[in-house]
DNA sequence: CCTGGTAATGTTCACGGTAACATTTGATGA
DNA sequence: TCATCAAATGTTACCGTGAACATTACCAGG
């Protein structure tokens, strides 16, 4: 900066005030300077900015390591809000393991972040950041509305409701669910919502079976699927995919014999065969809120509620009515 | 640090070298500068620590914006092993506009990274970064193998010949080929393999379909395939699934009356119905290789050569010969 | 012509570490 | 006992920027 100051003819605090927009330079002064910032490629060095401002402008991102679709558009469109907002984000993913999510936070903390997005799919992740951050405005995404005060969320529940309401209305009467990883929280409310309305509607109550959230457990648990099961609720798309295909492998027809709902509504899940009954969440609007809210909070505006985005249920030719129940 | 060194009852230098783990500290030293960092919940700031020693510990990566999955996965891998070599990741992802290319740059620069790891999937932003960078360990990733000097690829020529080389086994000869964005080099290089090798063996040459990457894009340019082709290589996976769909919409089977080709092998591949034939890319071999060879770079050691990795053909059930060449 | 005031620019210091060098401490052997 | 030397620790300067304050330039009005 002392040789861009030079070359100009003018002090190093001159450059800075060119580099920071500030008013009062003059504007011949200030195209000086900028011609000797594009001859010498000045840049300007940002470890030095934050260590004499305190703050760094850029927002800290805790992701997880695993790269689903779901979380991984939401953090599409939280680096996209924070760069539209001035802020770059510095993203690291972990394990949820405590020692490994305290490592990336003390890293995260010592690059002088401004706030931090808590992307934490597992409640273990939650507690060992809240044991740990301190002074710094947080925004809590995917944590499936469990922590109240400034969680951006999908209603689980809802999208449960909806797809389960729909094999219902159906007809069905005998669903089984193949649930995520229960530490995950999605995976558990998505399975507390589905208990919850079967015995709402005095449905049968068949074994519960858990995946992994790919393709491959969702094949492994379908295998194991209840014979007299009619419909099959699965927490995600690609256990979905992977349960139609062991369906079809075993001899059922999908969705004559059984019918197959998912949830999250990829892009492919549309182009599956056949075509996935799905429940459509809104990760990118998810991860666009969380940064508003983020900035709100910033700024010091109070954000007095945060609704729940509600999701909604998308028909494909993957469900139909049962055969047994009702035969054409 | 000082408030550190205040308690502990000695000087902030010695501080800093039990951060460092220095030898030449007192046992008992040492422990109670521990001591005193745990009761003050002390964390040292990497801004003052890049500021001083001009490195940052961490290797900038440029990426993609748009979330597929091979990235996706070798940008994991890529951030593994650097964890795992000691160095963190700053990733920024970019589209690949030079001008938003410079920017994340310059964001990275002014970040004092130690290295680049450039993942570039379009030549254009390999050019704006090479016009650009200077004096930084490079390593360049899904270029397609199109840069030679520290560039880790996928060989896609062999890609594109086993898979179009299996069709030709099984008797096919009207092959139809749906084509990425002719921007993106790999959807390039598979494209220029596919015309090379249907000319080598002096097969038709029916018209190029031409999609985004996605299963929609593969939909929309399988209705308009060619009604006398018999089978379609996609550059990837998702416009395959989306080929499938359309030609089983408009009444042609697969794989009975066209057989349809895909690259990747995506998790999902293989629940597809029916399961797709793919070429299978390491993705994340290829981040870590790239690790390999930054780290190696970075240590002065000469990495001379840097074979490409080599895909393999999956050989799944959306292939069978052709009904019309060898009919039953 | 001088005064007052504002716009433009310059000077100094601090941010929180690390590196290089300086100093103190403690053990060893003559 | 003291010289010697290495180990342990302390002191000082500096990294590149921005904030606060100091200064200079310039203009208008009495």
């Amino acid at each position: 900066m002392h040789d861009v100051a030079a070359l100009a003819g003018v002090s190093h605090q001159t450059v800075s005030r060119v580099l920071n927009d500030f008013a009062g330079v003059k504007p011949d002064t200030r195209e000086r300077v900028t011609e000797a910032i594009n001859a010498l490629g000045y840049r300007r060095n940002l470890a030095a900015r934050t260590l004499a401002t305190g703050r760094s402008q850029s927002i800290g991102v805790l992701a997880p390591e695993v790269p689903n679709f779901g979380p991984m558009a939401s953090l599409a469109a939280v680096e996209r809000a924070a760069r539209e907002a001035g802020f770059y984000s510095l993203v690291i993913s972990t394990t949820p393991e405590p020692a490994r999510v305290a490592e990336a936070l003390d890293y995260l903390l010592g690059k002088s972040i401004d706030a931090l997005v808590l992307m934490a799919q597992q409640r273990s992740v939650v507690d060992a950041v809240t044991s740990t951050a301190v002074g710094l405005p947080i925004v809590y995404l995917l944590t499936g509305g469990e922590s109240s005060d400034w969680a951006v969320s999908v209603d689980q529940g809802a999208g449960v409701d909806i797809a389960v309401q729909h094999l219902i209305d159906l007809g069905h009467r005998r669903i089984q669910h193949i649930a995520g990883p229960i530490d995950f929280s999605e995976a558990r409310l998505r399975r507390l919502a589905f208990d919850r309305i079967v015995a709402a509607h005095g449905l049968d109550s068949l074994p519960l079976l858990i995946g992994d959230w790919t393709a491959d457990s969702g094949y492994a648990a379908a295998l194991a699927l209840d014979p007299t099961a009619t419909a099959v609720f699965c927490a995600n798309d690609q256990m979905a995919v992977g349960a139609i295909h062991a369906l079809v492998d075993s001899g059922r027809r999908v969705p004559e014999e059984v019918s197959v709902v998912g949830f999250d509504d990829l892009p492919e899940a549309k182009h599956s065969l056949p075509p996935l009954t799905t429940v459509h969440q809104d990760f990118e609007g998810v991860g666009h809120r969380a940064m508003e809210v983020l900035l709100a909070r910033l700024n010091e505006q109070g954000c007095p509620t945060i609704d729940p985005f509600v999701p909604w249920l998308v028909e494909r030719a993957s469900t139909a009515p049962p055969r047994t129940n009702h035969p054409t």
